[in-house]
RNA sequence: CGCGGGAUGGAGCAGUCUGGUAGCUCGUCGGGCUCAUAACCCGAAGGUCAGAGGUUCGAAUCCUCUUCCCGCAA
C-alpha cells in the first residue's frame, strides 16, 4: 500500500513524541519536518536549536526552519511539488496560509492538547487548570484559517489529578499526543475518517498568557483559584505576590484553620500565613527573586527584616 | 559578550567594603523542667567558607580564572 506523505510542523520538546510516533508509523513516509528558527533563549542568551530540529538531525530527517512559512519560497516550493497527502501540526505557534492548508490531499491536522470546542487558543492546559476542570484531553481537528476552529476527527480524554501541575499535565498530555497517531491513521488508512463540525454553543477560549495574570490578588481570590494558579501558572509564570516589593513566586501553599482578614499577614509558629478572600492561607513553599525555592519556615529563618506582603 | 542576585556545619542567613580565634536563627543528638507540648532551660556534635591560582607574616574577606544555582528579559 502507498505511504501517507507527511510533512510535520512543530517546534519545542513538547512536539518531539509525536514525532517519534510518525517515523515509527508504517503508513507514513516522512517527507519533511518544518520548526522555527534557532534562536537565542535563557541565561546568557545561548543560541539553541528546537528541539524538533535537534531529533531530526539526530535521526537524519529532512528539516527547514523559518519564522514565516506562509512567505518562505525554499519551503513553499518544496511543499508544492511534493505531492503531499498529510501535514501534522503539533506546537508550531505560527498561523498557516490558506494555501498550505490547500496543499495536502487529505489535510492539514492539529492537534490540540484540550477537547474542542473547549479552550481553542494557545494556553488550553493551563486554562483546564485554572478553572480546576477534573478532565481534558487531546483532539485532531482538520485546520481551517480560523484557529482551532476545524472539524473534530478524533479526540481522547485524560483525567486530571489534584495534584497535577501545568508541567505534570504537560508531560502526560506530550505522551497522549504521540499516542494518538496510530489510531488516528489507522482511521485514514481504513478510510473510516469523519468530519464533526465542532458545538457553537460550547466554545470557549484559552488566550495566551501574561505574566500579570499569575499575580495573585489575595483580597479577590479564593482559597480554590489561588490553589488553582499555582498548579495553571506552574513553570512560566508561576503564581506570585510581592515580599516587601519584590517577586515571591508561591509554588505551594495549604489551607490553614486561622482566622485572618483578606490580604492580611501573620507570622505564627515560624509559618507564613495570608488571609485570601474567603479563608486563610499558609505560604508553604516560596521563592524570592533570585533565591532559591524553600519552605517558609526555612525563609524566615534566613530573613530578619520586617515583611509587607502585597 | 543581554541585565542582575547568589554559593559559609543538615536548612535558611550574617560576616566580605575596612584581612587577624567561624557567628545567628532553626534542625539533629543528649540531659532537665512539665500532667503535657511544636513551649522553656542546660549541654553536645557537625564547616578544608563552591573550586584553582595569586598577593600577604596571616585570606571566608583583596586580585585573576573556572564551575554550579537563581530572578529578569527573550
Amino acid at each position: 500500500m502507498k505511504k501517507l506523505r507527511t510533512i510535520f510542523l512543530g517546534t519545542p520538546e513538547f512536539s518531539v513524541p509525536t514525532l517519534k510516533s510518525i517515523c515509527n508509523n508504517e503508513s507514513i513516509e516522512l517527507l519533511a519536518t518544518i520548526s522555527n528558527p534557532d534562536k537565542k533563549q535563557n541565561r546568557g542568551q545561548k543560541i539553541q536549536s528546537p528541539p524538533v530540529v535537534t531529533f531530526a538531525k539526530e535521526n537524519n530527517l529532512k528539516f527547514f526552519q523559518t519564522d514565516r512559512i506562509n512567505k518562505d519560497d525554499e519551503i513553499l516550493e518544496f511543499l508544492k511539488k511534493s505531492e503531499i497527502d498529510l501535514i501534522i501540526v503539533l506546537a508550531f505557534s505560527q498561523f498557516i496560509s490558506q494555501e498550505i492548508l490547500d496543499l495536502p490531499k487529505i489535510g492539514c491536522f492539529n492537534i490540540h492538547t484540550s477537547i474542542l470546542p473547549k479552550y481553542r487558543g494557545a494556553a488550553p492546559v493551563q486554562y483546564a487548570l485554572l478553572n480546576g476542570d477534573k478532565s481534558t484531553g487531546v483532539s485532531i481537528q482538520k485546520m481551517v484559517k480560523k484557529m482551532d476552529a476545524g472539524d473534530i476527527c478524533f479526540f481522547k480524554s485524560t483525567k486530571i489529578e489534584d495534584e497535577d501541575t501545568a508541567l505534570s499535565l504537560f508531560e502526560k498530555l506530550k505522551i497522549e499526543a504521540a499516542e494518538c497517531i496510530t489510531p488516528f491513521i489507522s482511521l485514514i488508512t481504513n478510510n473510516e475518517l469523519t468530519f464533526n463540525a465542532q458545538d457553537q454553543s460550547a466554545i470557549s477560549f484559552a488566550p495566551l498568557i501574561k505574566k500579570e495574570d499569575a499575580k495573585i490578588k489575595l483580597a479577590e481570590h479564593s482559597v480554590k483559584k489561588i490553589q488553582n494558579m499555582i498548579r495553571g501558572y506552574f513553570v512560566w509564570p508561576k503564581a506570585y505576590l510581592y515580599l516587601n516589593e519584590k517577586i515571591l513566586k508561591i509554588h505551594e501553599v495549604e489551607v490553614s484553620g486561622h482566622d485572618l482578614a483578606p490580604g492580611c499577614f501573620k507570622i505564627h509558629m515560624g509559618q507564613m500565613l495570608v488571609g485570601a478572600q474567603d479563608g486563610s492561607i499558609r505560604l508553604k513553599k516560596i521563592q524570592l527573586q533570585g533565591k532559591k525555592a524553600m519552605t517558609d519556615i526555612d525563609f524566615l529563618n534566613g530573613y530578619n527584616q520586617e515583611i509587607i506582603i502585597t
